[in-house]
DNA sequence: CCACTATATGCCGATGTGGTGATACACTCA
DNA sequence: TGAGTGTATCACCACATCGGCATATAGTGG
């Protein structure tokens, strides 16, 4: 955590993006993209979701600069910008997996 | 990501999880922490808030499997109980890091 | 330049979460 | 066992966020 060198501010941001990663719903995007690129309607037929919601969550995960945006003829093309979410998803996952084994011994 | 293999199930967990780290008061408790086991009031202390508050973020810390707990005497004493959270917080920073420069050097 | 399609945005109600004060609980120690 | 301290919980309000719908915007291709 780089202990106390990281300031309030920092934190925020830190606490931003994790946030950013607290839904469902962008996780599901960013697996989507893990595959490759897609647009927004290809995103919408993928997941089952609404256009707008879609939209809403992609630029989310724009803002905090983990995916990527661009034009392609008449559609918007997205892609993962920032591959270190899979890194953490994967911790995470490998911990919660830990845990839910611990658990499971536990009864 | 372990891509498509993450079931509705267990992204809802890893959500929840990152939900967890998302509150820079909690992100604060942990860093309080990583440098030694404290109780509960000495956290209180340490950083500036209510009792209430810091007992239920540590509540909620330790739903999630990231602090233990245990009676001293007549405190409560709480510890850092998955390192991995630093782990997850250093990726965070360093990619945070990195797009900060990239912010600075557009300008 | 116009119509059309793809995408983004504004608004709303519903739900969840954080902070705070009052209070309950738990344990220790006299 | 009773007083006292340390911690957890409850009830409340404030605020952020999500999903959905309607609508605005943007860019393309004819």
């Amino acid at each position: 955590m780089v202990a106390s060198v990281m300031g309030e501010k920092m934190l925020e941001l830190v606490a931003r993006r994790f946030r950013t990663l607290g839904e469902p719903f962008r996780l599901r995007l960013l697996q989507e993209l893990e595959s490759g690129e897609k647009t927004v309607n290809g995103l919408v037929a993928a997941l089952d979701g609404n256009q707008p919601n879609v939209s809403k969550h992609l630029q989310i995960l724009h803002d905090a600069g983990l995916v990527s945006r661009r034009r392609e003829s008449t559609s918007i093309v997205y892609a993962i910008s920032d591959p270190m979410v899979f890194k953490l998803c994967e911790l995470v996952c490998r911990s919660e997996s830990k845990k839910s084994r611990v658990e499971f011994e536990a009864l």
